[in-house]
DNA sequence: GCCAATATGTCTGTATGCAGATTTTGCGTA
DNA sequence: TACGCAAAATCTGCATACAGACATATTGGC
């Protein structure tokens, strides 16, 4: 019965949950859920005709969830081509993370000076989450964009916060589809501490270095990039 | 003959200028430049079906074009009551300023380490024209804008340039409708020549430094919220 | 005369249909 | 068997149409 999917999606908008939504609004958590998940590729076309008949729907809300997917830098048009799944390389890769340090950086310091208690519970309640975690990859990446979300949010200002989500998110995408072990995972994980720490205030160190020590853990070389990143040693 | 802008449409798409296009793209352009030049102010509402039918064609294009828009910055969408041309207030204007300094920084030191003879011919040329300046208002913001662009890309980092334009097309439109004096639009369009020389290697200040003197000229208080703003005198 | 409730009109969100372009498939040929 | 070309299938871009939601105007009640 492939209406099903139909069916969750009506059952779904005509359910009296919060507020009014629109369909579009559903595809995109469909269709980014399906990226980051691994089930939709890097280079994949996601063709719209297939997905609106998959989902029983037309074809217009599948297209505009697709464009507001295309604002995340999930996707990318190439015209009468169709949409693809945004394909990240080592060059791509290098160009975030160096974006990355600054921007972060800034997050950082911003959510140190501005961190209340409750924000504070939050990436606590994340970090804890991670040093249990014995779920799937999946959900290891999940905590792993939460954490940073929440840390990004707390900077106080959306348009810093807008910024990290277009760049990071489709790097995100691409770090899921690594297979490390589940112990350099947990590993990697174990040093969002570091970072809470960090933002805490409880810590001395940089904040941009401990940034740049969080990302040498997952990538190499985001100083050929940028004019910040300096080797300290 | 309200149908002469359906005409000068579909003409530029049958024109066999260029690779071929679609109808979305010309009408992001058209509503860019409208908001750009002020002709839709900060807070407009933009009827998708009066904009259709002003350019004689079906609300799809122009619908897909606005969400396009929103990519950008330019306009924001707010469910079921429409689009909306991004209002900008003294709040906003300090946010944006303050990332503007990390990630405008952080281009300029990598266009200066990057810089080739063929990019700083072209800023060069931008800068004589700022001097020469004796147009409209709206021409010396398109000036202000293609100098930063062009520094933007200058870069090297297509991230960075993307972020950069995110954040600052939307203020320099709205910078577009503040009525200054022409004195003072051409004392500010003077200084790009200090970040040319500083783009060029020319001088010995530093970047940041030059940035900041840059953004006091029509700002006040970027300090407020970055954590690298720190008044140096 | 003023406020509220209803009625009317308009707009957004979505469905369906069509034309041109692109990709795929099938066939013929080297 | 491999390659090239052409026809078919499919897809994207766009137009038209309709239903529900929102906004405004009108009318009724106090």
């Amino acid at each position: 019965m492939e209406n099903l999917e139909q069916n969750n999606l009506v059952d779904a908008l005509l359910a009296p949950n919060g507020p009014p939504t629109t369909l579009r609004a559903h595809v995109v958590k469909i269709l980014s859920a399906g990226i980051l998940s691994g089930k939709y590729k890097p280079g994949d076309r996601l063709n719209e005709s297939q997905i609106a008949r998959e989902l029983n729907i037309s074809r217009i809300p599948v297209r505009e969830a697709l464009s507001q997917l295309q604002e995340q830098g999930l996707v990318q048009n190439r015209e009468r081509r169709g949409m693809f799944v945004t394909n990240i390389g080592p060059e791509e890769v290098l160009q975030i993370s160096s974006l990355r340090i600054v921007l972060e950086t800034e997050a950082l310091r911003l959510a140190q000076k501005r961190m209340t208690p409750h924000v504070l519970a939050s990436l606590e309640k994340i970090v804890d989450k991670m040093d249990n975690w014995n779920g799937t990859l999946l959900d290891a990446a999940a905590l792993d964009l939460e954490f940073h979300r929440t840390l990004w949010r707390a900077s106080g200002n959306p348009y810093l916060e807008r910024a990290l989500n277009a760049v990071m998110v489709p790097l995100f995408a691409h770090k899921t589809l690594e297979h490390v072990t589940r112990d350099v995972r947990r590993w990697r994980m174990s040093h969002h501490r570091v970072l809470l720490d960090a933002v805490a205030g409880r810590s001395r160190d940089d904040p941009q270095a401990v940034l740049l020590t969080h990302m040498r853990m997952a990538y190499t070389e985001p100083e050929r990039y940028s004019t910040l990143a300096r080797k300290p040693s």
